[in-house]
DNA sequence: AATGAATGAGGGTTCATTCAT
DNA sequence: CATGAATGAACCCTCATTCAT
């Protein structure tokens, strides 16, 4: 199995995930992911953190933030896992695989039910707090962009490396709906794959 | 531009988009796509369609049933349209191309939003009604596989055809983020840069 | 008793009392003066109107628009009835008390409680919903200083005025607190009671 | 400017300004005034004076306790006042002058918050609460009673003095609204322009 | 005394659905 | 079929009050 790095929590300004907000953010992330955001009351994770509705509103000003907090902490614990990541990778070869490594486990891991909210709940979020995440969603896309016009310029890839990120984000974001940890296949199993449907060797 | 199998709405059962069912339902993928479902009110459809909220109910016994039914319209057309398009193809080749085009064609088409609708809101719908799609769904999906083995069988894809689904599955429906006809790339050549990341492109 | 002008409520484009929306603003009126506007609750209302909450947003946007429209309603109302009660009386004296008289019948008659409204409410009111009412205050109060301007210039008052305005508002609405129709006192009495305090005799 | 009699707040038992629940009662004053009490939250109150919301609760024993010593203290403090200047003035018609001017430096001056809070939040107060705040304000009515007798027996006011004592009660809590402390109208002005308007002018 | 997290009852408002006309 | 007033359950959020620290 792949070495994941460790990323501190505290180290990122990260919420720490035994205090009550970081309870509350986990349990929002799995209920939004179940029941969707709108379908989710505050009653229904209250109940769920074991704490009274109203005592939500001590940790987060309004239901939308704890929506944007999900986002928020995702986002920026994956993309400090991928920086540490790539940087224990020594080729564009190699470093393309850890950045499918890190997303499917992003997807598919700890955080994969907060990286489901932030595809499928992204309309509930108002027009100032998308724009804050997509700062920090860029970020991000910067790291991926990176390996893959390296890999471009050494005819590795044929396609516009635009394109390719594209077409990986869908496929990769996709696992979601399919894929279940522990059957036959794990994690490094599957990111072989998605090399040889590139038709870049695995090795 | 390729040219597309015309589908006659009377032919499979489908709402004539003239009636008042079909306006309701045309708005009603629309405002789901741009609003989400739950955040989609019956007054809101009821306006865009020029009638009252009440009258809505002539048509529809209920909020869902209108969900469901973009939901299943929009598959049994593009299903329909689907194997018009594989009869006219050759080889299978020519026929995963046939395929890609397609499903680029409804997704981003217009019965783009409703499959958007399909994608984003299918937590919305009770699990009965999720079973009753499913099963039109898989119509639909055997189309694909039927093709995938072929090609597998020839050898002219490595990887596994389930695993290849998924991804193109994943890839194509995440064009409706990113992808905007009308601009300098129309849905032939994003085939076809579907078909180079696969590494399949025609020579 | 004088004869107190009857205003339609239709030439004034006021709320027909019997309508849905005139119940609820009587309704409204007696409860913001017993209660408060702040301690009166939605459910209250609805219940004192016989009708569910839910259904007084069918007739007002939001709980602010039912005090502004309690509070609309009665200013237009006594404009009304003062300009009519002005045009039968022939000199200034007699139109100071058909302004005395009128006033105490707002205020202790039929529009009591919204009169009381007005004032005991006023900062409940935004201030959008400020400004509007007071440019219908305004019209009113015009009224009253053309008569004592007239009694000022002929020397019938001493003071300025603003001030006997003034004092008059204060020690007129003040009535609601103590005065009660049906004792000893009719408002006739009452209104020849300040003429004799302002020394005007009420012949 | 007339010579203000000074009334130490230790002889009447009032609450020192400078002690924690004196702070909490002024500042109290002020908000209930400004917003209204419903409007006005503990923690509003307790971020005025500096403290938490729960630390309000060692002073006072609930919100509607400062509300209630909010208007005990005015009413006791005023009533010292008044009192004092009574025993300086030396015919009925000073001592009408006195009450008047006391007044209004009461609903004008310092504790002219208080004032209108004991004037619009009456409703407020529980009816317990009420019976006991009535009970200091007839001490404080009696001292105008006595007087205003005085002068009806002397022949001064033709009008009933239960009747002038209500207009003026209403006539002064109103200037509330509209005087300005400050500008060229001083307290004793104002004074005498309320006797003009009783024809009561000095000479 | 002071803190501040937690409580929990309720408040204003929304909205799918019904039904008399 | 269409209307639109009415329903009533449920939602998000507020806030006076409590209490362990």
């Amino acid at each position: 199995m792949t070495q994941l790095p460790e990323v501190s929590s505290q180290e990122e300004g990260l919420t720490d995930p035994n205090s009550a907000r970081g309870r509350i953010l986990t349990r929002a992330a799995r209920l939004f992911r179940e029941k969707g955001y709108e379908r989710t009351t505050v009653r229904d994770l209250a109940a769920a953190v074991g704490i009274q509705s109203g005592s939500i509103f001590h940790h987060f000003p309004n239901k939308e933030a704890i929506l944007r907090a999900v986002m928020e902490d995702t986002i920026r614990l994956n993309t400090a896992r991928m920086r540490l990541a790539l940087q224990q990778a020594a080729t564009p070869h190699e470093r393309l695989r850890a950045l499918i490594r890190c997303e499917l486990e992003s997807i598919n891991g700890e955080t994969g039910e907060a990286m489901a909210v932030l595809v499928y709940e992204w309309r509930s979020l108002s027009e100032v707090n998308q724009k804050d995440i997509l700062r920090l969603r860029d970020v991000y896309e910067d790291l991926w962009m990176g390996v893959l016009t390296e890999l471009g310029n050494s005819g590795q890839i044929d396609a516009d490396p635009f394109f390719v990120r594209r077409f990986l984000t869908g496929a990769l974001s996709w696992t979601i709906t399919w894929y279940r940890p522990g059957g036959d296949m794990d994690l490094d199993d599957l990111s072989d794959e998605v090399l040889r449907t590139l038709r870049l060797s695995p090795k």
